[in-house]
DNA sequence: TTCATCCTGTGACGATCGTCACAAAAATCA
DNA sequence: TGATTTTTGTGACGATCGTCACAGGATGAA
């Protein structure tokens, strides 16, 4: 819980009533590695906030599964599109490691921010944040070669590739597997 | 500024006493073709509500020019890193028609938004379409190929196809242009 | 109209990538 | 510990891509 007042007061001025009204909207919980946060077809009706552990969003398309997302500690998870309009996800969030999270409820939570800006002001910041991540890793592929993603990712997120396997990482990447391993090779010769 | 108000209306409910408190943060404006609505190194401090024409943001690495998105009628443009930040921006917005838009004025508008929730809301609801559709163009690269890219984009955004060049439409798929011909042609043999 | 500029198509060629296959290494678990 | 699973490296090969170069067509301004 300490980790979330952090994150909260991080992003905005947040009063003890406005704490205290966001408090029924909040729920621990933990998840299994391999445990689903987000099924496909399921609306998104929940934040993520993660607490230990991370997590990744993916697609599974023609039986194959395709990376989109990871999702570590003091971050929020969650599909924005889905959440925001009420339509089925196209995707999943799955656990990569034990988790442990923080649900924010959608319903509780619209009906905190009614009662307090600052909780309505809090959920815009949260949007942002997921909005510039979003817009960071979607300009990787507009700027950069695959070599140059992955060393974008090595210099601008080490932690990533300490905790996500160089398999997992090629789909997040949009090559194969083993184009990141020729990359590595390639590199170490020159 | 019908358009915007049918916007706004589509987002959220929005009183005229909230419209009052909102009016004095809007601004129309007009660009002419090639002429910057926000450039590199600027902090960017307004929200661009596009009422006539379009507009690109791009990226200058290496004096090439790399189209990261295209802006249409009832989209807003924005740095929302820079925006929500204060940080100065990596890309500049350019008017690729003559445009006209309707400037939100971030100081004003945060003015604003204390005054009456609706316009915090309505702020939480732009950010979140702006975090909807860069997520959709990030998947692009995760899920699909090239020729898979363009015809996503023929299906899903045929209006972008018949405004924007396919050389600019290349730099945004993140191919060559002679990569888009060739997909056009091998299509057309088969 | 004429000129300049921009956009698109195309050929050639080398570089890179994806796929398939298999082996080695590392991690996991009983 | 040993067995199983997962992850990584690598070779071969065909497909695709980026780059360079040039030509033709479209567009727009003088």
């Amino acid at each position: 819980m300490n980790e979330l007042l952090q994150y909260i007061h991080s992003l905005t001025a947040f009063s003890p009533e406005s704490l205290a009204l966001l408090q029924p909207a909040l729920t621990q919980q933990t998840f299994n590695k391999n445990e689903l946060l987000l099924k496909e077809g399921q609306v998104c009706r929940s934040l993520f906030f993660i607490v230990k552990g991370y997590c990744k969003s993916y697609y599974e398309v023609d039986g194959l599964v395709k990376n989109t997302g990871f999702f570590f500690e003091n971050e929020i998870a969650t599909n924005i599109s889905s959440f925001g309009s009420g339509q089925k996800s196209e995707f999943n969030i799955v656990a990569c490691e034990p988790l442990t999270v923080i649900v924010f409820d959608k319903e509780k939570l619209f009906q905190a921010a009614q009662q307090a800006p600052e909780i309505e002001t809090l959920g815009r910041h949260c949007i942002r944040l997921f909005a510039t991540k979003q817009e960071e890793f979607s300009n990787l592929f507009k700027l950069y070669s695959p070599q140059e993603r992955l060393e974008y990712i090595e210099t601008r997120h080490p932690a990533m590739l300490q905790r996500v396997s160089l398999s997992q990482l090629a789909s997040f990447l949009g090559v194969a597997r083993e184009t990141l391993s020729r990359i590595r090779k390639r590199r170490s010769h020159v």
